[in-house]
DNA sequence: TCTGATAATGGAAATGGTTTTCACTAACTA
DNA sequence: TAGTTAGTGAAAACCATTTCCATTATCAGA
């Protein structure tokens, strides 16, 4: 059965097998961590949440599953900074919820946003339209990462 | 005399020293690599380049005066997803000039980019304005990168 | 339901970019 | 010129992630 590009409709558990995995218990836990707990969990985060429930969960095994899951596209890779990835759900069972970061670069909370999406995203498109045929690329996705102090850090002075 | 946040004018002898830093071989020789070298070098491309003219200048003091030119905000540190960072200057003696990425996820090929980004810079002025405001940041810069195949490795399939 | 092929796993070891340590050197100020 | 101390190189430590490999578990097909 083929791997890679197997972004079908539904929810996980028919991805999963639509695409040839096999459904595991460690899986199915992982997955199940990330649609509860709000985003950006490093591979220990889940790691350390799933271990109560299911200690038998091995480190190796979330990180091979994160490789998946961002191959699979049901999961996005965040690097915020400090040096350890990040992941969230890339979408959840009622569909996308695409948005955008701003990091603190002194404490790095990070706050999701949506707000200015209407705008950005017109912007985007057009963008992305243009820089794939001037530059003769095949954009399939961005980033975008306002950076700046907190409300908090920057009156710590 | 003061650390931090010493971004004057001028190049770079004045503001090294203005901002109380000495004022070294080793920092000299880098700062001569990356204003020679087109940009996206990681600490070991520059310790390469730089090891041929100057033997005795160690990889860990390439990365302390990465990080010290980082602070000063003369360098900008980048990340493109292969896990190693990347450094090019910020601007040159002639000034900034500001540009985003398009990324190869497969190749890793990174295009520099500066068309849109008239259009872009009006919509990101009032998009840090709005979220500075909405969210309490200090919005201080952005990251933007789109990601996806060049013509050379979505032709391979 | 049983079974074989093999995908998936976990623990330990390896990897490798970056950081820390520490004794030594060199830049700068007075 | 001399003293203070920032800066340095080499080696060791760090630590998130990857690789290895022997073992286990999933699941398509019988
Ligand atoms: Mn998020
Ligand atoms: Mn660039
Ligand atoms: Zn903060
Ligand atoms: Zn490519």
């Amino acid at each position: 059965m083929p791997r890679g590009n197997c972004q079908g409709q539904g929810w996980w558990h028919g991805k999963f097998k639509g695409c040839g995995y096999r459904l595991t218990a460690g899986r199915e836990a992982i997955l199940d961590i990330l649609s509860k707990s709000e985003g950006h969990l490093s591979a220990e985060d889940i790691y350390m949440k799933i271990h109560s429930r299911y200690p038998n969960v091995g480190l190796t095994t979330i990180y091979r599953t994160l490789e998946v899951l961002s191959n699979l596209g049901m999961v996005h890779k965040l690097d915020f900074g400090d040096r350890r990835a990040r992941y969230e759900l890339a979408e959840g069972p009622e569909g996308a919820h695409h948005h955008h970061h701003l990091v603190c670069t002194d404490c790095n909370k990070v706050v999701d946003y949506t707000d200015f999406i209407d705008e950005e995203v017109e912007l985007l498109r057009e963008t992305e339209k243009g820089l794939g045929a001037k530059y003769n690329f095949q954009i399939t996705n961005h980033v975008i990462q306002f950076y700046g102090l907190c409300g908090k850090c920057s009156g710590k002075k």
